[in-house]
DNA sequence: CATTTCACCTGGTGGC
DNA sequence: TGCCACCAGGTGAAAT
């Protein structure tokens, strides 16, 4: 499910429900798909570690990682020296229960705090990935590409110069833009008037500024919304708490465009679902 | 190297 | 109700 606002919004829930907890007792599944890490060496490696933050860089959940046996109180608190870093994939979920909640099916990860919390990764589907990371032996966790909620519009512009891919496509590129998913880039071309199956190194400068400020102003609007439903997205059910930003075009095919009235296309660009009004988008 | 296609998974939906 | 085709907000490997 989750695209840049959704994850920002579930790591910051997150950090408010576990943030100085330690990791008493850590669970991990049988299935392979999620573990970027050996499961015995992601155990061992949490077990005891105090969750000194949780932050979210593109799509991913970073959690930083005190010492084991080191107190966010003692003299070396705020100094991570290991990571657990999330991908929540297309259907991957992180819960803050009880230890006593009903585990749901496709339950993956099961972190027992000391404070009487459990986190849990769920993912039916096991597109989601996770990750452990001791920083003495490797280098903290970073997304490949810009972040579009501070990218500059030089930088921006630079990122798409001569690339002959669509502009969809580009936009779906991880290592060019971090956290821009399906949704939030048709919504972003939308506002910005620009047809997805444009070349991205042929938009003009005016366009380029148009499509940065429309995917900044979407994703924050998304954010924001969010923002206000974090506890019921955390909850120990795992209930769906977003608003549904009220989607230009987005699984709209054949709908009304709400500026023009004219019908919303679906086309195919890179493999996915595109969505685009051919009167507003040029 | 840049770009495109496809496999990886489960589950929900809608047609018959 | 059952069966089936198709679709899903992501990514990385393989092919072009």
């Amino acid at each position: 499910m989750p695209e840049l606002p959704e994850v920002e919004t579930i790591a910051r829930g997150v950090d408010a429900r576990v943030r100085g907890h330690r990791i008493a007792e850590v669970w991990l599944g049988r299935h392979r798909e999620p573990f970027k890490t050996p499961p015995a060496r992601m155990a061992q490696g949490l077990e005891g570690r105090t969750l000194l933050g949780v932050h979210r860089t593109g799509k991913h959940i970073v959690c930083e990682l005190g010492s084991a046996g080191c107190s966010p109180s003692d003299e070396r608190a705020g100094q991570a020296t290991a990571q657990w870093i999330v991908h929540l994939g297309m259907t991957g979920r992180l819960l803050v229960t009880t230890p006593e909640a009903s585990v749901a099916p496709h339950t993956h990860a099961r972190l027992t705090l000391a404070s009487g919390r459990e986190l849990r990764f769920v993912d039916p589907r096991r597109f989601g990935r996770l990750e452990f990371r001791d920083l003495s032996r490797a280098q903290g966790f970073a997304a490949p590409g810009a972040e579009p909620l501070t990218i500059g519009a030089q930088d921006f512009a630079a990122l798409f110069r001569g690339r002959r891919l669509a502009i969809k496509a580009a936009l779906l590129n991880q290592s060019l833009l971090a956290g821009v998913g399906n949704i939030y880039a048709d919504e972003s071309l939308f506002h910005a008037g620009i047809r997805p199956r444009r070349m991205a190194g042929r938009l003009t400068r005016a366009e380029l500024e148009r499509l940065r400020r429309a995917l900044r102003q979407v994703l924050e609007q998304a954010i924001g919304l969010g923002g206000s439903s974090v506890s019921d997205y955390v909850d120990a059910d795992g209930v769906r708490g977003f608003f549904q930003l009220e989607h230009r075009v987005y699984q709209r095919t054949g709908q009304p465009c709400r500026v023009c009235g004219t019908a919303i296309r679906r086309i195919v660009v890179g493999g996915r679902s595109t969505h685009y009004c051919p009167m507003c988008q040029r």
